[in-house]
DNA sequence: CGTGTGCCCTGACAGC
DNA sequence: TGCTGTCAGGGCACAC
Protein backbone atom coordinates (compact mmCIF):
# COMPACT_ATOMS: atom_id res chain seq x y z
CA UNK A 1 0.00 0.00 0.00
CA UNK A 2 1.69 3.13 -0.84
CA UNK A 3 -0.97 5.86 -2.06
CA UNK A 4 -3.15 8.79 0.21
CA UNK A 5 -6.45 7.14 1.13
CA UNK A 6 -9.14 9.00 -0.17
CA UNK A 7 -12.94 8.40 -0.49
CA UNK A 8 -13.98 9.55 -4.03
CA UNK A 9 -16.01 11.50 -5.90
CA UNK A 10 -17.56 9.42 -8.42
CA UNK A 11 -15.22 9.25 -11.52
CA UNK A 12 -14.76 7.96 -14.42
CA UNK A 13 -13.56 4.85 -12.53
CA UNK A 14 -16.81 5.00 -10.14
CA UNK A 15 -19.09 5.59 -12.59
CA UNK A 16 -17.70 2.63 -14.80
CA UNK A 17 -17.76 0.22 -11.99
CA UNK A 18 -21.17 1.70 -10.73
CA UNK A 19 -22.05 0.54 -14.04
CA UNK A 20 -20.80 -2.65 -13.80
CA UNK A 21 -22.29 -3.54 -10.24
CA UNK A 22 -26.14 -2.65 -11.22
CA UNK A 23 -25.80 -4.10 -14.22
CA UNK A 24 -25.39 -7.55 -13.14
CA UNK A 25 -28.69 -7.20 -10.88
CA UNK A 26 -30.32 -5.18 -13.69
CA UNK A 27 -29.90 -6.35 -16.88
CA UNK A 28 -33.37 -8.50 -18.16
CA UNK A 29 -35.27 -7.70 -14.75
CA UNK A 30 -38.27 -5.71 -15.59
CA UNK A 31 -38.51 -2.32 -13.37
CA UNK A 32 -41.53 -2.53 -11.05
CA UNK A 33 -41.71 0.64 -9.42
CA UNK A 34 -39.86 3.56 -9.81
CA UNK A 35 -40.32 6.41 -7.06
CA UNK A 36 -39.07 9.80 -6.31
CA UNK A 37 -38.64 11.73 -3.44
CA UNK A 38 -38.06 15.59 -4.47
CA UNK A 39 -38.96 17.18 -7.81
CA UNK A 40 -35.15 17.34 -8.87
CA UNK A 41 -31.51 16.77 -8.97
CA UNK A 42 -30.08 19.73 -10.22
CA UNK A 43 -32.40 20.16 -12.80
CA UNK A 44 -36.07 18.57 -12.60
CA UNK A 45 -36.56 14.70 -13.25
CA UNK A 46 -38.01 13.94 -16.32
CA UNK A 47 -41.89 14.82 -16.21
CA UNK A 48 -42.84 11.09 -18.04
CA UNK A 49 -40.06 9.32 -16.20
CA UNK A 50 -42.11 7.21 -13.58
CA UNK A 51 -44.10 6.36 -16.25
CA UNK A 52 -42.04 5.17 -18.85
CA UNK A 53 -39.54 3.28 -16.57
CA UNK A 54 -42.72 1.21 -14.87
CA UNK A 55 -43.09 -1.85 -16.35
CA UNK A 56 -39.94 -1.11 -18.24
CA UNK A 57 -37.54 -4.41 -19.25
CA UNK A 58 -33.80 -3.19 -18.31
CA UNK A 59 -31.69 -4.52 -21.66
CA UNK A 60 -28.45 -3.39 -20.57
CA UNK A 61 -26.44 -0.41 -19.02
CA UNK A 62 -23.55 1.56 -20.28
CA UNK A 63 -21.16 4.69 -19.27
CA UNK A 64 -20.71 7.63 -22.28
CA UNK A 65 -17.99 9.83 -20.33
CA UNK A 66 -19.60 10.41 -16.76
CA UNK A 67 -22.35 9.14 -17.19
CA UNK A 68 -24.38 5.99 -16.56
CA UNK A 69 -26.99 4.90 -19.19
CA UNK A 70 -29.87 2.32 -18.19
CA UNK A 71 -31.36 0.89 -21.49
CA UNK A 72 -34.89 -0.19 -21.99
CA UNK A 73 -37.02 -1.93 -24.52
CA UNK A 74 -39.06 1.32 -24.88
CA UNK A 75 -36.83 3.33 -26.84
CA UNK A 76 -36.20 5.22 -23.84
CA UNK A 77 -32.72 5.12 -21.72
CA UNK A 78 -32.37 6.54 -18.26
CA UNK A 79 -29.15 8.63 -17.28
CA UNK A 80 -28.00 9.23 -14.59
CA UNK A 81 -24.97 11.45 -13.44
CA UNK A 82 -23.53 11.38 -9.94
CA UNK A 83 -22.21 14.46 -9.47
CA UNK A 84 -20.21 15.01 -7.01
CA UNK A 85 -21.81 12.66 -3.80
CA UNK A 86 -23.76 10.49 -6.03
CA UNK A 87 -24.10 6.98 -5.64
CA UNK A 88 -26.37 3.77 -5.59
CA UNK A 89 -27.05 1.49 -2.65
CA UNK A 90 -28.19 -2.56 -3.79
CA UNK A 91 -31.17 -3.58 -1.01
CA UNK A 92 -30.68 -0.79 1.40
CA UNK A 93 -31.97 -1.97 4.94
CA UNK A 94 -32.83 1.18 6.00
CA UNK A 95 -34.01 4.96 3.83
CA UNK A 96 -31.40 7.38 3.86
CA UNK A 97 -31.86 11.28 4.05
CA UNK A 98 -30.41 11.50 0.89
CA UNK A 99 -32.00 8.96 -1.09
CA UNK A 100 -33.74 11.21 -3.76
CA UNK A 101 -35.02 7.91 -6.65
CA UNK A 102 -35.88 4.38 -5.62
CA UNK A 103 -36.58 1.92 -8.19
CA UNK A 104 -37.28 -2.01 -7.94
CA UNK A 105 -37.75 -5.27 -9.38
CA UNK A 106 -38.87 -8.20 -8.79
CA UNK A 107 -35.17 -9.55 -7.35
CA UNK A 108 -34.18 -6.22 -5.56
CA UNK A 109 -34.55 -2.18 -5.06
CA UNK A 110 -32.16 0.41 -5.41
CA UNK A 111 -31.58 4.09 -3.81
CA UNK A 112 -30.00 6.56 -5.27
CA UNK A 113 -28.41 8.30 -2.81
CA UNK A 114 -27.30 12.01 -3.38
CA UNK A 115 -26.48 14.49 -0.68
CA UNK A 116 -25.22 17.23 -2.61
CA UNK A 117 -27.17 16.90 -5.20
CA UNK A 118 -25.03 17.66 -8.03
CA UNK A 119 -25.90 15.31 -9.89
CA UNK A 120 -28.70 14.57 -12.36
CA UNK A 121 -31.58 11.83 -14.16
CA UNK A 122 -32.76 11.86 -17.65
CA UNK A 123 -34.55 10.06 -19.92
CA UNK A 124 -33.60 10.49 -23.58
CA UNK A 125 -35.40 8.58 -26.79
CA UNK A 126 -32.37 6.01 -27.15
CA UNK A 127 -31.97 6.63 -31.14
CA UNK A 128 -31.50 10.41 -29.92
CA UNK A 129 -28.78 9.52 -27.67
CA UNK A 130 -26.00 11.12 -29.96
CA UNK A 131 -28.27 14.51 -30.16
CA UNK A 132 -28.79 14.68 -26.58
CA UNK A 133 -27.48 17.75 -25.92
CA UNK A 134 -25.20 16.64 -22.77
CA UNK A 135 -23.42 14.20 -25.24
CA UNK A 136 -23.30 15.93 -28.67
CA UNK A 137 -19.76 18.09 -28.12
CA UNK A 138 -18.55 14.98 -26.29
CA UNK A 139 -15.09 14.56 -27.60
CA UNK A 140 -13.58 10.73 -27.76
CA UNK A 141 -13.93 8.26 -24.55
CA UNK A 142 -10.19 8.44 -22.90
CA UNK A 143 -10.45 4.35 -22.88
CA UNK A 144 -11.33 4.43 -26.85
CA UNK A 145 -9.93 3.95 -29.50
CA UNK A 146 -11.06 7.91 -30.66
CA UNK A 147 -8.22 8.61 -28.28
CA UNK A 148 -4.69 9.22 -29.52
CA UNK A 149 -1.68 11.80 -29.60
CA UNK A 150 -2.79 12.97 -32.82
CA UNK A 151 -6.70 13.50 -31.68
CA UNK A 152 -5.25 15.78 -29.01
CA UNK A 153 -2.37 17.46 -30.74
CA UNK A 154 -5.28 18.13 -33.37
CA UNK A 155 -7.71 19.24 -30.50
CA UNK A 156 -5.43 21.39 -28.50
CA UNK A 157 -3.60 22.98 -31.19
CA UNK A 158 -3.58 26.84 -30.65
CA UNK A 159 -4.72 26.22 -27.49
CA UNK A 160 -3.82 28.58 -24.81
CA UNK A 161 -5.52 27.96 -21.77
CA UNK A 162 -3.09 25.36 -19.47
CA UNK A 163 -3.07 21.51 -20.65
CA UNK A 164 -4.65 21.05 -17.09
CA UNK A 165 -7.85 22.80 -17.88
CA UNK A 166 -8.02 21.51 -21.44
CA UNK A 167 -7.93 18.41 -20.38
CA UNK A 168 -11.17 19.03 -18.07
CA UNK A 169 -12.79 20.34 -21.42
CA UNK A 170 -15.46 17.58 -22.21
CA UNK A 171 -15.18 18.09 -26.10
CA UNK A 172 -11.63 17.56 -25.80
CA UNK A 173 -11.98 14.39 -23.64
CA UNK A 174 -14.95 12.95 -22.35
CA UNK A 175 -15.10 12.04 -18.42
CA UNK A 176 -11.83 13.60 -17.02
CA UNK A 177 -12.36 14.73 -13.59
CA UNK A 178 -9.89 16.97 -11.57
CA UNK A 179 -8.57 13.74 -9.89
CA UNK A 180 -7.33 12.02 -12.74
CA UNK A 181 -6.54 14.46 -15.24
CA UNK A 182 -3.74 15.36 -12.01
CA UNK A 183 -2.67 12.08 -11.81
CA UNK A 184 -2.16 11.58 -15.49
CA UNK A 185 -0.60 14.61 -15.87
CA UNK A 186 2.09 13.33 -13.11
CA UNK A 187 2.51 9.98 -14.88
CA UNK A 188 3.18 11.69 -18.65
CA UNK A 189 5.75 14.02 -16.13
CA UNK A 190 4.31 17.33 -18.16
CA UNK A 191 3.35 20.60 -16.35
CA UNK A 192 -0.15 20.98 -15.68
CA UNK A 193 0.45 24.87 -16.55
CA UNK A 194 1.84 24.57 -19.70
CA UNK A 195 -0.16 26.53 -22.58
CA UNK A 196 -1.89 23.38 -24.09
CA UNK A 197 -1.16 24.40 -27.88
CA UNK A 198 2.95 24.01 -26.58
CA UNK A 199 2.55 20.45 -25.20
CA UNK A 200 5.21 18.75 -26.87
CA UNK A 201 4.06 15.48 -29.43
CA UNK A 202 6.41 13.12 -26.95
CA UNK A 203 4.68 14.54 -23.52
CA UNK A 204 1.37 13.77 -25.80
CA UNK A 205 2.85 10.60 -26.82
CA UNK A 206 3.08 9.42 -22.87
CA UNK A 207 0.13 11.26 -22.05
CA UNK A 208 -2.33 9.04 -23.96
CA UNK A 209 -1.06 5.82 -22.15
CA UNK A 210 -0.93 8.21 -18.69
CA UNK A 211 -4.53 8.79 -19.20
CA UNK A 212 -5.41 4.98 -19.62
CA UNK A 213 -3.26 3.74 -16.98
CA UNK A 214 -4.57 5.49 -14.32
CA UNK A 215 -8.24 4.80 -15.22
CA UNK A 216 -7.95 0.97 -15.85
CA UNK A 217 -5.75 1.00 -12.83
CA UNK A 218 -8.64 2.80 -10.86
CA UNK A 219 -11.08 0.53 -12.56
CA UNK A 220 -9.62 -2.32 -11.75
CA UNK A 221 -8.87 -1.37 -7.46
CA UNK A 222 -12.79 -0.62 -7.67
CA UNK A 223 -13.75 -3.94 -9.45
CA UNK A 224 -11.66 -5.77 -6.69
CA UNK A 225 -13.43 -3.79 -3.71
CA UNK A 226 -17.16 -4.36 -5.68
CA UNK A 227 -16.96 -7.83 -4.87
CA UNK A 228 -17.07 -7.01 -1.18
CA UNK A 229 -19.73 -3.83 -1.76
CA UNK A 230 -22.41 -6.04 -4.10
CA UNK A 231 -23.93 -6.97 -1.39
CA UNK A 232 -27.31 -6.65 0.25
CA UNK A 233 -26.81 -2.42 1.41
CA UNK A 234 -23.89 -2.33 -0.77
CA UNK A 235 -22.68 0.79 -2.07
CA UNK A 236 -21.26 0.69 -5.88
CA UNK A 237 -18.64 2.49 -7.02
CA UNK A 238 -16.71 3.60 -4.22
CA UNK A 239 -13.46 2.44 -3.10
CA UNK A 240 -10.40 4.04 -2.02
CA UNK A 241 -7.63 4.63 -4.28
CA UNK A 242 -4.11 5.14 -4.31
CA UNK A 243 -2.53 8.37 -5.90
CA UNK A 244 0.51 10.32 -6.74
CA UNK A 245 -0.54 13.63 -6.93
CA UNK A 246 -3.77 14.62 -5.97
CA UNK A 247 -4.41 15.22 -1.99
CA UNK A 248 -0.52 15.06 -1.84
CA UNK A 249 0.68 18.65 -1.06
CA UNK A 250 4.32 18.91 0.56
CA UNK A 251 4.57 15.10 0.42
CA UNK A 252 7.50 14.27 -1.37
CA UNK A 253 7.28 13.24 -5.38
CA UNK A 254 7.45 9.21 -5.48
CA UNK A 255 9.91 9.37 -8.60
CA UNK A 256 12.16 10.29 -5.28
CA UNK A 257 13.35 13.05 -7.46
CA UNK A 258 13.95 15.55 -3.96
CA UNK A 259 10.22 16.96 -5.78
CA UNK A 260 7.81 18.42 -2.65
CA UNK A 261 4.40 17.86 -4.39
CA UNK A 262 2.77 21.48 -4.74
CA UNK A 263 -0.57 22.77 -4.95
CA UNK A 264 -2.23 25.71 -7.06
CA UNK A 265 -5.37 26.94 -8.21
CA UNK A 266 -6.21 26.85 -11.52
CA UNK A 267 -9.57 27.94 -13.19
CA UNK A 268 -10.65 28.09 -9.37
CA UNK A 269 -9.78 23.94 -8.72
CA UNK A 270 -7.11 23.12 -7.30
CA UNK A 271 -4.05 20.68 -8.99
CA UNK A 272 -1.09 19.39 -7.52
CA UNK A 273 2.09 18.45 -9.22
CA UNK A 274 5.81 17.68 -8.71
CA UNK A 275 7.11 21.07 -9.95
CA UNK A 276 10.45 19.05 -10.17
CA UNK A 277 9.69 16.02 -12.69
CA UNK A 278 6.65 17.53 -14.61
CA UNK A 279 7.70 20.02 -17.11
C1' DC B 1 -17.37 32.02 -30.65
C1' DG B 2 -13.94 31.26 -27.39
C1' DT B 3 -12.79 32.06 -22.83
C1' DG B 4 -13.35 33.03 -17.93
C1' DT B 5 -16.13 33.30 -13.62
C1' DG B 6 -19.57 32.10 -10.31
C1' DC B 7 -23.21 29.25 -8.70
C1' DC B 8 -25.62 25.05 -7.26
C1' DC B 9 -25.45 21.87 -2.61
C1' DT B 10 -24.18 19.45 1.86
C1' DG B 11 -20.81 17.29 4.77
C1' DA B 12 -16.28 17.29 6.67
C1' DC B 13 -13.16 19.70 8.99
C1' DA B 14 -10.46 23.58 11.31
C1' DG B 15 -10.47 27.13 14.51
C1' DC B 16 -12.19 29.57 18.36
C1' DT C 1 -19.78 21.82 23.10
C1' DG C 2 -21.38 24.41 19.52
C1' DC C 3 -20.86 27.76 16.43
C1' DT C 4 -18.80 29.89 12.12
C1' DG C 5 -16.13 29.79 8.05
C1' DT C 6 -13.87 27.29 4.38
C1' DC C 7 -13.37 23.86 1.06
C1' DA C 8 -14.55 20.07 -2.20
C1' DG C 9 -15.94 20.22 -7.67
C1' DG C 10 -18.98 18.78 -12.69
C1' DG C 11 -21.74 21.04 -15.44
C1' DC C 12 -24.09 24.91 -16.78
C1' DA C 13 -25.63 29.89 -17.05
C1' DC C 14 -23.89 34.00 -18.00
C1' DA C 15 -20.63 37.98 -19.11
C1' DC C 16 -17.21 39.84 -21.90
Amino acid sequence: MSGSEHKEMPELPEVETTVRGLARFLEGEVVTSLTLNRPNLRRPFPPDLVQVMTGARITHLSRRAKYGLIHTDRDATMIFHLGMSGRWRIDPESPETHDHLLLTTARNRFALCDPRRFGSVDLVETAALDRWPPFAALGPEPLGAGLSAAHLKRALAGKVPAIKLALLDQRIVAGLGNIYVCEALWRARINPRKAAGKVTRPQLERLVPAIREVLTASIRDGGSTLRDYARPDGELGYFASSFDAYGREGEPCRREDGGLIQRITQGGRSTWYCPVCQR
